[in-house]
DNA sequence: TCATTAAATTGTT
DNA sequence: AACAATTTAATGA
């Protein structure tokens, strides 16, 4: 994978499959959606390349219509902190373009996705005009606010079997990411990137956690079938006495 | 639609 | 990091 790449200029109106994949184009009135409608453009972005980078003047409000990203923060010393995955259904952004500020992270495609864009403009005009918008996106802050503690905290996890278990919690929460069903397609590769390990060790984690029952482990993907037991994952490590 | 082949992903060392 | 085994995707008759 090369580092270097930005996605093309490419644009095109979306199907209705892909609008069906956006959770909040429902909550607006007849003449909201249409003007969201006919702002929002489709980019697909190629595995490796940027979604948006930091410091990136915002002009546009993003989501992940299929695929998977990788969203990574800088400190000040312009280390790479945090990393948080997402998965489809998710929308990001919300803040910078609240505020016209600059992009305070980078996206990139972890594989092949489509990406849909609503202009800065729309988004602005929707808040002004919608009710079930507002909503949606206080909602989505509040529950991202809770996503980048749960972040902060799994870089302080020692343990990789919890690691890998509250990402995969993190990337299953169905109100940030609804377009994630029961099944998450994600390769072992990919979340390894995600949790900060190899992926022999993900691979190993996955399968303790399989079985203890919390998940089912697929091919090109991994199936939650115990979403509180997976958030709530403790390991045993070495005896405290 | 089926069979063959190539590519991707996984499990293991 | 390398390897073999397994699963999926692509191809063409």
């Amino acid at each position: 994978m090369s580092y270097d790449k930005s996605i093309h200029q490419r644009r095109r109106p979306l199907t209705t499959a892909e609008l069906d994949a956006i959770p909040w184009i429902q909550l607006l009135s007849g003449p909201e959606r249409e003007r969201a409608v006919d702002d929002l453009k489709i980019t697909e972005a190629g595995a490796g390349e940027y979604v948006c980078r930091t410091g990136r003047p915002v002009t546009y409000w993003f989501g992940v219509v299929d695929g998977l990203l990788k969203m990574s923060s800088d400190n000040a010393e312009g280390k790479t902190m945090t990393f948080i995955g997402m998965p489809p259904g998710g929308w990001f952004g919300e803040g910078t373009a609240l505020k016209r500020e600059s992009y305070r992270y980078n996206i990139q495609a972890l594989r092949k996705s489509r990406v849909a864009g609503l202009h800065v403009d729309t988004f602005h005009w929707l808040l002004d005009h919608s009710i079930g918008f507002n909503r949606f996106i206080m909602n989505q802050l509040n529950e991202r606010l809770g996503q980048f503690i749960a972040a902060r905290e799994i870089d302080r996890m020692t343990n990789p079997d919890i690691r890998v278990a509250r990402s995969l919690a993190a990337l299953f929460n169905p109100v940030l990411y609804p377009g994630v069903g029961a099944v998450l397609r994600i390769t072992q590769q990919e979340l390894a990137y995600l949790a900060g390990l190899s992926r022999q060790r993900v691979n190993e984690a996955l399968t303790t956690l399989s079985e203890q029952g919390s998940i089912r482990v697929e091919y090109g993907g991994v199936r939650v079938l115990d979403l509180p037991a997976l958030r709530a994952a403790v390991f045993t490590r070495k005896p405290l006495v």
